[in-house]
DNA sequence: AATACAACTTGCAATTTGCAAGTATAAATT
DNA sequence: AATTTATACTTGCAAATTGCAAGTTGTATT
């Protein structure tokens, strides 16, 4: 028995969140699939910070096998790819958010309006609820019918 | 005026979060530092995920910066060095904590215990001022008063 | 049939990481 | 006083990862 060289990744909650998206890259394209209505390759390609192909392909594959993301090919154009956030990626929204809240207070830069902290401090689960009618709009425009 | 190499990290705030956090090992020294208690080099060198010495003093050093930590030679021992979370680090605790709730319910293997998502839901505030007042309690014996 | 999209894959240089070993300063021990 | 121990790093180097440019594949469009 040598000594392990691979750690367990599971079961400290903060390790299994870091082994997700303790990483920059799946951060921001979560952002993009959650908050920014993104779902193509090329959509997440044209997002400011400029991922490289090689690296978005990776982050990609690791999200799907991670149940975050469902790939799925274009119901309305064969040749077009889309991710779509999965319940287990939906639910990381309020720690997203919250993780916005946190960025607007201490960047001295931000472009989130004032008024965002506070209504999602006054009504967390009406902002959520937003948020989630937001992606299945996204989705059903896509899948061509409209969720309930 | 040439194609900038670096993008300007600022005005986005999931960007603004990645940039600070969206590295695997600082969220795990945050991880130690406000919920372990957790404050000199050899007690984070010893958490389980075996980050190198290198490492380890390039993102204390990063998270300094950022203003995450605030780097004090311990005042029982000039020898040692004590990492003390800044309100800035604390107030990342209640996305922190989401995060967990959201590991909690998809990791099996998880760790923690079936009443912790349960009771931060309930009360979240009763819940952060939990750990804050952990916090309080473990750099106050370090600096030798106790804080209200 | 030819062109254009969209989603990747490949090759390679440059950066970052991980591991082992070394250094610096202060405290404790002999 | 000299030696050992403790603590917090720094350095060197091989290995892994990243970023950039270019190429490939499958599907529309003209």
């Amino acid at each position: 028995m040598t000594k392990p060289r691979s750690i367990d990744w599971n079961g400290c909650p903060t390790r299994y969140a870091a082994g997700i998206f303790g990483d920059k890259w799946c951060f921001l394209l979560l952002r993009d699939v959650l908050l920014h209505g993104k779902r193509t390759y090329s959509e997440f390609l044209g997002s400011p910070e400029g991922i490289s192909t090689n690296i978005l392909a990776d982050r990609l594959s690791r999200l799907e096998a991670a149940g975050m993301l469902d790939r799925q090919t274009d119901p309305r154009k064969a040749s077009r790819v889309c991710y779509f956030p999965t319940r287990k990626a939906r639910d990381i929204l309020p720690a997203l958010i919250g993780v916005m809240v946190w960025s607007t207070k201490y960047d001295a830069r931000t472009e989130a309006p004032e008024s965002f902290a506070a209504s999602f401090q006054s009504d967390p689960v009406g902002t959520i609820e937003w948020y989630e009618a937001e992606i299945d709009r996204v989705d059903g425009e896509i899948r061509g019918f409209a969720r309930g």
